[in-house]
DNA sequence: AGCACGCCGACT
DNA sequence: GTCGGCGTGCTC
């Protein structure tokens, strides 16, 4: 019987969210599989698509067209991965072509390219205007002029040229040009001894080629083993001795070699945890495990440790960190204890080495993946364990379409495959400490810093203080004395300046005042266009404040600042210091990332100066002080995981100072040195902040207590996003129950984008099992809307701004 | 997304 | 009268 395939044309719409059905034509009966891209005529064109389904029959009525092409030999997504992208789509509202492309590398996602050509009406002189070469030329209206391009519609509205189109494959598997013996061994021992005297270099390549074996060998080793040029083995070839062949080889992206290690001994809080896991795995239970270990704590160890239990086990195993703290010397720590068996997934490598690590994996010649979030969909086989490293923190959650997140996506698929789930963190997210507490999660402490490091003094530093002692907002006396004594000493600084919440936001510069809203307790957000103060939560409004309405002083103003700014005031006070500056700008370029910390690993400067991303994973002995600039800022968000934010920030930048023998002491100025995420963050206390903090989202009805989904939709016209919204609150107040808390709509913090407004909603609820259809019919609603109206849902945001 | 179809205003 | 502007709807 014909079979039918059910693909997934790669054109995200509503229209287009389901399977269309295209007849398998005989050449390619029994070739076609689900999971693999192929090629499909769309409309009018031809686009690429992906087989979701084999079948005898069709719901479709009419004349079903033929695939066209089949792009894969094999599936490039098995059945779990599969199965995972519709769970995506569902949970995450994204359409499933865009979750498969999410989930594969980059270099297998197929372009379409379109040609123009002649056809026999057309005239000489439109020929040679239009057709220079005579022939075929690419149509990328991109790329032509306006003239160019509205000149050939014309053309091809009179039917002088046809348009085609050409899917084209970017998965490029990289060879080398290899040689193999093409007679056996003693055939060749036979025409040795017949070649000529004159030519030695002959009669070596025959004898090498006696010895290699049936496996082809590069040609440059070849001629390296042998002794001689290209030129013989050309000849060789020429002769039908050898024959040449195309050697698949791996662009590998670490070419230095790692020197191997041992497993390290294990205190008994580690061994506690080892042992937990292992047993976990050799159990193939789904469990979750939250490892909650101050830094130093010897975390890695651990993870390390599982791991070799998983592939002990004839299992695989997965290890997700944060893109920041993918580091060669994080990544060649694994290799070191596992070697060829470790691939390494993250956006550093070409998109040529990623899809062939990826490979690896896919054969299983790789068993341990080391990635940042999209690792999390590597298509390992059997795996035995999942690790989450630092799992509280943001980037793992995608913040484009499908909005997902990879903790979510890791416990889907250790409960696929049977294996635990280790989240390890020293300041957990709030919902992951919530849900050991509860026992959904089960907890392992390590306490102790492995060398039993003392945590360094850290000291508060009152900026309101500071402000009337020296008038200066941005440096303390306190922090340049402190300074001022490690550059007298030789030893490093590092300072961060936390630029999050550039977002202007009022703050008080004599008492700390922030101005909140008065339903929200969240902070307001100025709104240069209007004039005015918004809470992005409820849409409350009022005025700009003159005066603080706390103390009455007149120093209430905007609060932001940048690296460069500081860089240039810091260097005016310390003339004599080397600063090197790391931020967002100065690591753009490739490399610059890790060039800028070699710098200061090799002490080529006194002090490293910069935003968030030298708060993770640093490690620099000499580094003896920790500076925080403004601690307060990310406080002043609008946002009800600010507090939880800094607290997390402040601790793992503390962390940084002093990890060998010298002792260590941080600084962190702020104007709010009451707040109990700093003061907490001082005594590097989590439990307590935890317990504080979870009083603090009880009271507001925050997550973890409520969930939280939020409904955005944007707009050039401001008034058609608000509508849009209004519509949607309209709905989603009928579709749910009255113990939904529906906030807004409100514009965002940044409202306009791009020329486009942006309003958004914020639904807050413990218990609404209508919720994903109310969210569906806003999702199909949105589909036969305004032009230029664009409806997103984020079921689980991280981000309120 | 990209294209055809179809309905309106500014030209030959 | 027609060319071409964009708004609308469909693609197995």
């Amino acid at each position: 019987m014909a079979q039918i395939g059910q693909v997934l044309v790669d054109v995200p719409t509503m229209q287009t969210n389901e399977p269309y059905s295209y007849a398998i034509p005989d050449q390619l009966q029994d070739q076609v599989e689900p999971g693999m891209r192929v090629t499909v005529p769309f409309g009018h064109r031809m686009v690429s698509g992906f087989v979701v389904g084999i079948s005898d029959e069709s719901d479709y009525d009419g004349q079903l067209k033929p695939i066209q092409a089949v792009l894969d030999l094999a599936p490039v997504l098995n059945r779990e991965l599969r199965q995972l992208a519709d769970w995506l789509a569902t949970t995450t509202f994204a359409f499933r072509i865009t979750c498969i492309q999410t989930m594969l590398p980059n270099l297998l996602k197929a372009s379409v390219e379109r040609f123009i050509q002649p056809t026999d009406e057309i005239s000489a002189a439109e020929r040679t205007t239009y057709f220079p070469d005579g022939t075929a030329r690419p149509f990328d209206t991109e790329k032509l002029d306006e003239a160019t391009v509205s000149g050939l519609l014309k053309l091809r509205r009179a039917g002088k040229v046809t348009v085609t189109y050409q899917v084209k494959d970017k998965a490029a598997v990289k060879t080398l040009a290899a040689i193999v013996p093409a007679l056996p061994a003693t055939k060749l021992q036979e025409i040795a001894t017949t070649v000529a005297k004159r030519a030695p270099k002959q009669a070596q390549l025959l004898t090498y080629l006696q010895t290699m074996g049936d496996q082809p060998v590069a040609q440059t080793q070849v001629a390296h083993e042998a002794a001689v040029s290209a030129e013989v083995i050309r000849t060789a070839v020429a002769k039908g001795w050898a024959a040449k062949k195309a050697l698949e080889v791996y662009r590998d992206p670490f070419q230095r070699p790692v020197q191997p290690t041992q497993p390290l001994t294990l205190n008994a809080e580690q061994r506690v945890a080892v042992d937990a896991i292992s047993a976990a795995v050799t159990a193939q239970r789904a469990q979750t495990f939250l490892v909650e270990g101050v830094t130093g704590s010897g975390k890695t160890e651990v993870y390390l440790q599982s791991i070799a239990q998983a592939l002990k086990l004839g299992r695989t195993a997965l290890m997700l960190v944060p893109e920041i703290a993918l580091t060669p010397q994080m990544t060649n720590r694994v290799k070191s204890r596992f070697g060829h068996a470790v691939a390494v997934l993250h956006s550093g490598l070409s998109k040529g080495e990623q899809y062939d690590e990826w490979r690896r994996i896919d054969r299983g010649e790789a068993t341990v993946v080391v990635g940042a979030r999209s690792a999390v969909f590597a298509p390992l086989h059997n795996l035995g364990l999942i690790i989450m490293d630092e799992e509280h923190e943001s980037s793992y959650k995608q913040d484009e379409n499908p909005r997902y997140h990879a903790r979510d996506v890791a416990l889907w698929r250790g409960r696929y495959h049977g294996c635990p789930v280790v989240l390890g963190s020293a300041t957990p997210s709030l919902e992951t400490r919530a849900r050991a507490a509860k026992g959904l999660y089960t907890r392992l402490v390590l306490a102790h810093r492995v060398n039993d490091h003392p945590l360094p003094t850290v000291h508060i530093v009152d900026m309101r203080e500071a402000l009337k002692a020296n008038g200066d907002g941005d440096f303390s006396p306190d922090l340049l004395t402190a300074i001022q004594a490690r550059l007298d000493r030789q030893e490093q600084v590092v300072l961060m300046l936390n630029r999050r919440g550039y977002s202007s936001f009022m703050m008080c510069r004599d008492c700390g005042f922030v101005l909140k809203c008065p339903n929200c307790d969240i902070s307001l957000t100025l709104h240069v266009d209007t004039h005015s103060m918004k809470c992005h939560y409820c849409g409350h409004e009022e005025a700009i404040p003159r005066v603080c309405p706390n103390c009455h002083s007149r120093k209430i103003r905007y609060y932001g600042t940048g690296t460069q700014k500081i860089e240039k005031a810091l260097q005016e006070r310390l003339p004599a210091a080397r600063i090197l500056r790391m931020d967002v700008d100065s690591t753009r370029r490739k490399g610059a990332h890790e060039r800028i910390l070699k710098q200061f690993g090799s002490h080529q400067a006194d002090i490293l100066l910069g935003t968030q991303m030298i708060a993770k994973g640093l490690d620099f002995p000499n580094v003896t002080l920790v500076g925080v600039l403004n601690a307060d800022t990310a406080l002043g968000l609008p946002d009800f995981r600010a507090s939880e934010r800094t607290f997390q920030l402040l601790t793992q930048v503390s962390g940084r100072a002093g990890r060998a023998e010298k002792p260590g002491e941080v600084f962190i100025q702020t104007f709010n040195p009451d707040h109990y995420a700093i003061q907490l963050a001082q005594r590097q206390d989590y439990e307590r902040f935890f317990v504080t903090e979870m009083h603090m989202r009880h009271q507001g009805n925050y997550p973890p207590y409520y969930f939280a989904a939020q409904l955005t939709a944007s707009h050039e016209d401001e008034q058609v996003a608000a509508k849009a919204m209004y519509q949607i609150v309209a709905v989603l107040k009928q579709g749910l129950s009255p113990n939904a808390i529906v906030l807004g709509p409100t514009p965002k913090a940044i409202a306009r984008v791009k020329r486009k407004y942006y309003y958004q909603v914020v639904i807050k609820y413990k218990h609404e099992p209508q919720l994903q259809a109310v969210l569906e019919q806003i999702r199909q609603g949105a589909q036969q809307a305004q032009r230029g109206l664009t409806i997103t849902i984020d079921p689980e945001p991280m981000n309120f701004m």
